[in-house]
DNA sequence: GTTCTAGAAC
DNA sequence: GTTCTAGAAC
């Protein structure tokens, strides 16, 4: 249908124009078989090169490929390269066979990866189970890498299949592509009106792989960066595995530092850090002795101003004179060792290469806020991408030694995704160096002085920073505290209606419970209500309630979904709760999906879900977190392997508004069903930081509760891999140890223990 | 939410 | 034959 034929007033070698296709897919997406069934019925004359055969019998090359095809096309055939071709780099040489005579084609095979994965399984079944498991392995290893092409990489025309009916118009459209037929230009198939369940994986896949890319695209990106860093400060670390050691030495140490860092009621990975490099003493040769006095000074004053935050000196060379320096002279002034930590490492790589986590990263600028030059300024531009550079432009177009300027970070900059810095300082420090223009001539005192304003003025901004931070969350803590009062006193609150409508009965019963400020009377108050039927189980009452509520609920609720109601409502009737105050009853889950997995639930009638909550329940929220927060320290103290998430179902099956926190090992045997796995690792789990904020911002939380999200396709919460099925997703999980995602690592989303050494990372 | 179970997938 | 999923009933 897409098939035009070519008018005949065009030259014949025209009409005879070549095309290379070349097949984009993982091992078990098809590539062979489109080849085999285009080939089978064509009439234009084909050449499939295919690596895994191209060797006879040993592993093709690329180089090998690259002959065959170009001498197909001189035959005048045309040429399907039969590779996996999943990342740019690996196309590009494919992509150059073009030319006047010689179309360029993609045909991009995106298949689930789990449906990759059982051919591939399939097709090594007979060697035994090992080699199907590898087979998943590689598929998962290539398709992290996955790079989907462009036009801009020389194609005339790319046709994207996402699903087997997508491959079989391809197959007819490229069967039916005779000698002198060309095929019009241009992306076929990205976005198929027919395939939304695919579409809607796909749009999955991609949000949730971006970390994972960034992640695997950093390990080859730390090579660089370390090698351009250690040509200017002679460091020792030569490559990865430095500084690897070096990092893990230090977290080792910090570890120490870290111990009782965290005082209960902070989230435990979220203290405020500023990491922050030796100002002017590497390219503007400012003398070691006087900048690690002023370091320690500054640090000093402001470790006492600020009270919940962390400094840390960061210097790549584990050797470096200014960082033994300031090591020993804070020693000396007994400067508090959780608030102040020196770090060997890279100060782009601080989380990714270390586990440790800095909101804010100060850079030591030049005074144009330029990349380049080296060092420090040029790591962090470069690792932060062409974000920070606009960021910065907008902020500031210059700087005058002694100052430094606040950038926020854009979340599109990897040093945000992948590190979780969501602020750069840049700063910039007295020039002491007389090969550099407008330097000091050795005027001690004023470098000095600029020195000491250049660092107070980047601790004053990091301050500002964590103010701001801070009066938001003393808001949150005050209204909390003041949550009676608050209620009695402003029963307006209440009064915002939200999504829902209201009928004036229910605001009427909303505000009766408000009115009355006591509590206990509220809950009482329900108890009586509820009294005749409790002893009757299921029966009539409960459904005349939903009766009732219907009018405001979007949602019916079976007799089995009472449970939580129930609880909430008359906690000292059931055995399992472990704590009951006025507002939240927590409860061990009875089908725990992990090694801990408990509930808060919210004891307010009329709540009994995600779509229910609206601003006036923000300080419910806050308190339903908080809360959570304190059982997953509780069980973190006990057990500083395990990482917590809280959070809440878009559309849960029991009523009652409940607050998920739950463990990330996910060992359980009542994790059973894909959905429980989709139910708290796909978007359909909202976490409860994310929710307050919505609740906050804007009254109502963005809720993702399409069904589809249930039955996606089976990933690892950590390395994104994908799996067949449930079993061999739990069985995966038992043994991953990769780095939880960027986007869980931010805004406290997981809860970790405070001295995490890697292990369990 | 779970359990049960038919039948698909392996 | 066994494993796994998904839908209905509860």
């Amino acid at each position: 249908m897409e098939v035009d034929a070519q008018s005949s007033t065009k030259g014949e070698e025209e009409k005879r124009k070549a095309i290379v296709v070349i097949l984009v897919g993982a091992p078990g997406s098809g590539k062979s078989t489109f080849c085999d069934h285009v080939m089978r019925v064509s009439t234009r004359p084909w050449v499939r090169v295919c690596q895994d055969t191209i060797g006879n019998g040993k592993a093709g090359t690329k180089t090998q490929c690259l002959a065959s095809a170009a001498s197909a096309l001189k035959d005048g055939k045309s040429v399907f390269i039969d590779r996996c071709n999943l990342d740019r780099e690996q196309r590009a040489d494919f992509v150059k066979l073009g030319s006047p005579q010689v179309d360029v084609h993609a045909v991009v095979l995106d298949l689930p990866a789990k449906l990759c994965i059982s051919r591939s399984v399939k097709r090594t079944g007979h060697e035994g189970n090992l080699q199907g498991g590898k087979a998943a392995a590689v598929v998962n290893r290539m398709l992290q890498k996955k790079e989907l092409p462009k036009l801009s990489e020389g194609y005339s025309r790319i046709t994207f299949c996402q699903n087997e009916s997508d491959v079989q118009t391809a197959i007819t459209t490229y069967s039916a592509l005779g000698p002198l037929l060309t095929l019009p230009s241009g992306c076929f198939g990205q976005k198929n009106p027919d395939a939304k369940i695919q579409l809607g994986i796909m749009k999955f896949l991609k949000k949730v792989d971006a970390p994972v890319k960034a992640v695997s695209t950093g390990h080859s990106l730390q090579d660089s960066v370390t090698t351009e860093i250690t040509k200017e400060n002679d460091s020792c670390c030569k490559g990865p595995e430095g500084i690897k050691a070096t990092a893990g030495k230090e977290v080792k140490e910090g570890e120490d530092l870290a111990v009782g860092s965290v005082d209960g009621t902070s989230s435990l990975n979220n203290v405020p850090t500023l990491a922050f490099p030796s100002i002017s003493t590497a390219d503007f040769q400012f003398d070691l002795e006087k900048a690690s006095d002023i370091i320690v000074e500054k640090v000093e004053e402001f470790v006492t101003k600020l009270g919940n935050a962390r400094f840390v000196f960061v210097d790549l060379s584990h050797g470096s004179k200014i960082l033994s320096l300031v090591r020993a002279k804070s020693g000396q002034k007994n400067i508090d060792t959780d608030k102040f930590l020196t770090f060997v490492g890279d100060i782009t790589r601080l989380y990714s290469g270390g586990r440790l986590h800095c909101n804010v990263i100060a850079n030591a600028a030049n005074w144009r806020l330029k990349p380049g030059g080296g060092g420090v300024n040029a790591a962090i531009f470069s690792a932060a991408g062409p974000a920070l550079e606009i960021a910065t432009k907008e902020r500031a177009g210059s700087l005058t030694p002694g100052k430094a300027v606040v950038v926020p970070l854009p979340s599109t900059s990897p040093l945000f995704s992948r590190e979780g810095v969501t602020h750069v300082i840049h700063v910039l420090g007295p020039n002491m160096n007389p090969q550099r223009p407008n330097f000091l001539n050795n005027d001690y005192i004023k470098g000095c002085k600029v020195l000491r304003e250049a660092y107070s003025s980047l601790f004053e901004g990091f301050a500002s920073i964590v103010r701001s931070q801070e009066t938001l969350y003393q808001k949150k803590t005050e209204r909390i505290e003041k949550h009676e009062s608050v209620l009695s006193e402003s029963p307006v609150d209440f009064e915002i209606s939200h999504t829902n409508q209201l009928s004036s009965t229910d605001q009427k019963v909303k505000r009766e419970a408000v009115d009355e400020s006591e509590k206990n009377k509220r809950c009482k108050g329900f108890q009586e209500e509820l009294r005749p039927n409790i002893s009757g189980a299921t029966d009539g009452k409960d459904n005349a309630k939903n009766e009732k509520n219907s009018r405001t609920m979007s949602k019916a609720w079976g007799p089995w979904a009472q449970s939580l109601y129930r609880i909430a409502m008359r906690p000292e009737k059931h055995d399992d709760v472990i704590e009951v105050s006025d507002d939240v009853v927590v409860v061990n889950d009875l089908y725990p999906k992990a090694k801990c997995h408990l509930l808060v639930l919210a004891r307010y009638e009329g709540l009994d879900q995600l779509p229910d909550v609206g601003k006036e329940h923000l300080q419910l929220l806050m308190t339903m977190h908080e809360v959570g927060l304190k059982w997953a320290e509780k069980f973190l103290n006990e057990d500083g392997t395990l990482v917590f998430r809280l959070g809440y179902h878009s559309a849960p099956s029991m009523r009652q508004l409940h607050l998920h926190v739950i463990s990330q090992d996910f060992n359980s045997k009542h994790l059973k069903h894909k959905k429980h796995w989709n139910s708290f690792n796909s978007p359909f789990f909202r976490d409860s930081v994310d929710v307050i904020e919505e609740i906050s911002n804007s009254g109502r939380a963005t809720l993702k509760d399409d069904d589809k999200l249930l039955s996606m396709e089976l990933r690892c919460h950590r390395c994104r891999s994908a799996h067949p099925n449930l079993p061999r997703l739990k069985s995966h999980i038992g043994n991953c140890r990769a780095p939880f995602p960027a986007s869980l690592l931010q805004n406290g989303r997981l809860v970790l223990a405070p001295n995490k050494d890697g292990s369990n990372q």
